[in-house]
DNA sequence: TCGAAGCATAGACGTTCGTCGATGTTCTGT
DNA sequence: ACAGAACATCGACGAACGTCTATGCTTCGA
């Protein structure tokens, strides 16, 4: 069987780090799914990041372009691309582009698969 | 009502950053409810302390000391414990000391209830 | 065609983080 | 009382992070 890296997001984490379907209190998780979840949660942990993903989520039509985004958090606009880039890049958010605006939306799922990832006995 | 500032802990996490009981994806979270939950997730978000929090719930007697981990993690002692305080003020772990010895063990519910916090829509 | 708007990228800078060696502290056994 | 074991704390150092300014890239409208 041929094995296939596939980078690893938010909505594909569920029972799928470090190829062990156990949770944490199990038996010891592997070095590669620590690995890979401490990136998940990182990208998580920051609180203009949590801002986000709560100001998008609750924004009508749950999207939201940058300019949006930029004056209530108070940064500035490269530093809110940096973050949503972050965000994107770790499986929280899409992005769609319609004329010169950018919109990002809530991945469908994706904080659940990570809140499943956290879940003991 | 006289309000009482308390340090906020994974175990008391659930329902109560920010003052408020909605999930991420009602309204925006609050300012100080970002920053008390980012620090919740920054305290995870490390490949040895998610190593750590692995291996102290599948040790026997769902505890262990910190000769028990340093060997396997690779890391030295100092360090060891340098992560355990991390996640002790955190919430997520409770020590103990019996004789010299000192027994860290996981905080029932501590996860679940960080987990309960990524819970979205 | 050209200027402006919206966004991404690049580079820089101060801060935080993870790790280490050295040292202090507490407890046990002799 | 003393030596050793287990652990915590301290100080230092390199790497990673968050933020900024400056700049480049598209897209739209005049």
């Amino acid at each position: 069987m041929t094995m296939i890296e596939l980078p690893l997001t938010a909505a594909s984490a569920a029972c799928c780090i470090g190829d062990t379907c156990a949770p944490l209190t199990r038996e010891p998780i592997t070095v590669d799914g620590a690995r890979d979840m401490s990136l998940l949660l990182k990208a998580l942990a920051d609180p203009m990041r949590l801002r986000l993903v709560s100001m998008i989520a609750a924004h009508e039509g749950g999207e939201a372009c940058v300019c949006d985004l930029t004056e209530p958090l108070g940064l500035t606009q490269p530093t809110v691309s940096h973050h949503l880039k972050v965000l994107t890049d770790a499986g929280y958010l899409t992005r769609t582009k319609r004329g010169t605006w950018a919109y990002y939306t809530l991945v469908p799922g994706a904080l659940d698969s990570v809140a499943a990832l956290l879940r003991t006995v």
